[in-house]
RNA sequence: GGCUCCGUCGUCUAGCGGUUAGGAUGCCGCCCUCUCAAGGCGGAGGUCGCCGGUUCGAAUCCGGUCGGAGCUACCA
């Protein structure tokens, strides 16, 4: 049994991630995306970005920006494709043709391609009687393979329609290749059928696009979703066909969703777009489905960029599906949100913190207060969307906007005298010899519970919810400190009005 | 139907013939504490899909079985 021309090791690594553009980059291909530009990284090759735009239906220029968008957002680089050029492009299968072209002619003069005159319809026929009669479709039945030259070009001549077909040698052995996932993997060549190659209309099948398309590329490992795996046989019959080295495979398996069926809109976000909309980073993005299907050692989850483009192996490639669980997902953007720098935060976090009543202009005029904001909230969120509603309060000026339960469980519960305490905070906080800085304000209230004989948190929730409007918020004498005093004694004044008609 | 692949705590995973089957998340408890978090500590949770076999010894090797997934197009 001859092996298939294997490609030379010591050739530069090449990798490839080439999405169709139909829409919006799933998280399943940004996986793909990740670890072939992690394996390129690692291994120092190249990745390679290639648009696979064949279907004029479906690829338009709009949703093939939405892929280079998400690419980049997730800040994953390639060294040849779109809009970075490269010298084996171009890098849109739309404008290969004439490489599709080239390579039937190849087949053709290796005798290695037939024309067929086998219309659709008579082939659905034939395929809907073989699953009839229980025995199950077995590929194409080779009709046309035995027709004579001249009387295929006489029909050719006479402008029949017809398609071209991968005339597999018959002596075949079984195809088997190593894949660098799933291991030997074997096929038997029966039923491998003679596939098309190219349509009526003389465009290329995807099974021979790819395969030009990689060889001339030189890619050397092709690292694609697992859907792919049974194609890779047929794949393998072009590239003997073509005399071209057979690259190293490697599958990757699927993502499914929580439910273990495939991800769906139904059961939460599936892009990349949406995750970024909802307020994920990046980081954790990455992190988080480099994780999925592959692990550095086991026992670390939290990984960064860089120990991932140094690290990234094929070998540490699980081959069970994963469940894309946004539990996890949470915890990890939150700790990569803790994990933000103070000053760069506010840049990241703008468009919420614009939803939370921010000025665009107040965030660039003073990125020192915004600094401080940072560690009052970092500890608290899971998603970057979070910020309108728990920071709010800080832009409400010397308005206060009461949250009603909180105004019934700390304010007006019975048995507690939330009125007195309030007079008592404003006149302290009226105080202008009273430094207005977390330290000294919280040590002012302390001593203030004290006089007045209750535990300081009888005295601090009535005044966070004054001035935070809610019982819950942020560290409150923090909070504080970012506020004007006139605004916070103003919310007071006013939830004395509201609460106590005083 | 045919072909191919997969199967370790709920979930993501480590494990490559000898481990009390490890880590992470989630859950529960304790500590810290101005609320909520974050953090620290501890706990519950896996007869490694199932059945046989090989072996002194199997999650790890072999066979079978069940369950799941993918492909089976002039879609990609």
């Amino acid at each position: 049994m001859s092996q298939d021309p294997a490609l030379d090791p010591a050739l530069p690594v090449r990798v490839r991630f080439a999405p169709s553009p139909t829409g919006q980059l799933h998280i399943g291909g940004a996986r793909t995306a990740i670890y072939n530009w992690a394996f390129a990284r690692a291994t120092g090759g190249s990745f390679i970005l290639r648009i696979e735009d064949t279907d004029p239906e479906r690829s338009t220029a709009e949703n093939t920006q939405v892929v280079l968008r998400s690419l980049r957002w997730l800040g994953l680089d390639w060294d040849e494709g779109p809009e970075v050029g490269g010298a084996l492009g171009p890098y849109f299968q739309s404008q290969r043709g004439d490489s599709y072209q080239a390579a039937l002619e190849t087949l053709k003069a290796r005798d290695a391609a037939y024309p067929c005159f086998c219309t659709v319809a008579a082939l659905d026929a034939k395929r809907k009687a073989a699953e009839e009669a229980g025995g199950g479709y077995a590929g194409y039945d080779r009709t046309c393979r035995g027709l004579e030259a001249h009387e295929a070009a006489k029909r050719i001549a006479a402008g029949e329609p017809f398609v071209w077909r991968l005339k597999v040698p018959r002596e075949r052995g079984a195809i088997e290749f190593n894949d660098a996932v799933y291991g030997p993997v074997s096929f038997p060549s029966e039923v491998m059928d003679d596939m098309v190659l190219v349509r009526s209309d003389g465009s290329p099948t995807y099974n021979f696009a790819v395969v030009c398309d990689d060889a001339n590329m030189r890619i050397s490992h092709v690292i694609r979703g697992d859907d792919h795996l049974s194609n890779t046989p047929r794949q393998i019959l072009v590239y003997e066909a073509l005399g071209a080295a057979v690259p190293t495979f490697a599958h990757l398996s699927m993502i499914l969703g929580a439910n273990g069926k495939k991800l769906s809109k139904r059961h939460g976000a599936t892009s990349v777009e949406e995750y970024r909309d909802r307020g994920y980073l990046p980081d954790t993005l990455v992190n988080f489905l480099a994780l999925l299907g592959w692990s550095l050692d086991g026992e670390t989850t939290i990984i960064d960029r860089e120990t991932l483009a140094h690290s990234f192996s094929l070998a540490r490639v699980t081959k069970k599906d994963a469940l894309f669980d946004e539990v996890k997902l949470d915890w990890m953007n939150g700790t990569y949100i803790r994990g933000l720098d103070a000053g760069a935060w506010a840049a990241l976090a703008e468009p919420w913190l614009c939803q939370a009543g921010a000025d665009p202009a107040g965030i660039a005029a003073d990125p020192g207060w915004y600094e401080k904001l940072y560690p009052l909230v970092s500890e608290r969120l899971v998603r970057l969307d979070e910020i309108p509603d728990k920071l709010a309060y800080m832009f409400w000026g010397p308005r206060v906007n009461l949250d009603e339960a909180s105004v019934a469980k700390v304010l007006t519960k019975e048995g507690t005298d939330a009125e007195t305490v309030l007079r008592g905070l404003r006149g302290l906080l009226a105080d202008e010899s009273l430094t207005w800085e977390c330290e000294p304000l919280q040590e002012a209230c302390r001593a203030l519970a004290e006089t007045l004989g209750i535990k300081v948190k009888g005295l601090f929730q009535p005044l966070r919810v004054a001035v935070c409007g809610n019982m819950v918020s942020p560290p409150l004498f923090e909070s504080i400190e970012l506020l004007d005093r006139k605004d916070v004694l103003a919310r007071i004044d006013q939830t004395l009005k509201d609460v106590f008609h005083g």
